[in-house]
DNA sequence: GTCAGTGCAAAGTGTTTGCACAGTT
DNA sequence: AACTGTGCAAACACTTTGCACTGAC
């Protein structure tokens, strides 16, 4: 399902309401690429609706994890960011600590290890954050390309 | 090497005083276990100096941090966490996402995964930070244990 | 005695909330 | 018309900083 159904079958079911903010947030979401903070959602909306407050964006952004169309993360950096959630989808960030890229990835080994170990101390995975901060290729010029 | 005799070492080095409140933090640093909040630092601080601000933990921390004593780390509460450095070590972390409960892992299979992928995605690995978010045994008693 | 360290309060961040007005249903 | 959403500003929580005084060297 398409996170715009996923976003009205959400508010239908909330008798809340589809407003041209939470359109226009939702397709530069899926326009830009992932990993946004707010303050860079509103850099971007800011251009359709130069009015649309950060308070907006930061109420979407929740609205949006509520229907299941967003997660929330945090990098080391300790801000909020938001990107889209796919189906099915799990998934990990390789971080440019010099330029900021994020690469995703997902592994199977490493995810079956996870099970495994949390067992094994007597846990019960629920979910797991994996970051991995490195150095892009293009380092040390990535930071000017950027 | 002891972190005291470290933290000697790095406030000797870079003229630096040795003072109570620095090596009475470190010392319930040492005592406590491990990834405490400035604030719950304070908190046991101040049974033996009251006068003891929050600001003066933070600004030993981070004095901590370059001295190679402790690390920073911030879990997905988005709090600043400290603890002990140890020689050569790395480790994960689960946590009890209902009481909170911090144990460690070091798993070599997923740490050589990891370089492997990174490798892959073009980047030279330099860090990662992987936490596993789970349920304790002693759930759905855990909170009220702690 | 000098210079770094501390305590306190004020200033910064990033994020959340209250309220009056605007816009959907 | 009813009621949620929005914009703005104020409030918050955590963290950092400025400054005068204290204390280590």
């Amino acid at each position: 399902m398409k996170p715009q159904e996923k976003l009205k079958k959400y508010l239908v079911a909330n008798k809340l309401k589809s407003t041209k903010q939470r359109n226009q947030i939702l397709e530069i979401f899926e326009e830009y690429d992932r990993h946004m903070t707010p303050e860079e959602v509103l850099d971007v909306v800011q251009k359709s609706l130069p009015n649309l407050g950060l308070a907006t964006i930061y109420r979407t952004m929740k609205l949006f994890v509520q229907a299941g169309i967003a997660h929330e993360r945090r990098f080391a950096d300790g801000l909020l960011r938001y990107e889209l959630a796919y189906e099915g989808e799990h998934h990990d960030h390789i971080i440019c600590i010099e330029c900021g890229k994020i690469v995703e990835f997902e592994d199977e080994l490493i995810e079956e290890r996870q099970k495994l170990i949390a067992k094994e101390k007597g846990f019960q995975l629920l979910s797991h954050r994996l970051d991995l901060y490195a150095r892009c290729l293009s380092y040390p010029n990535c930071k000017t390309d950027n």
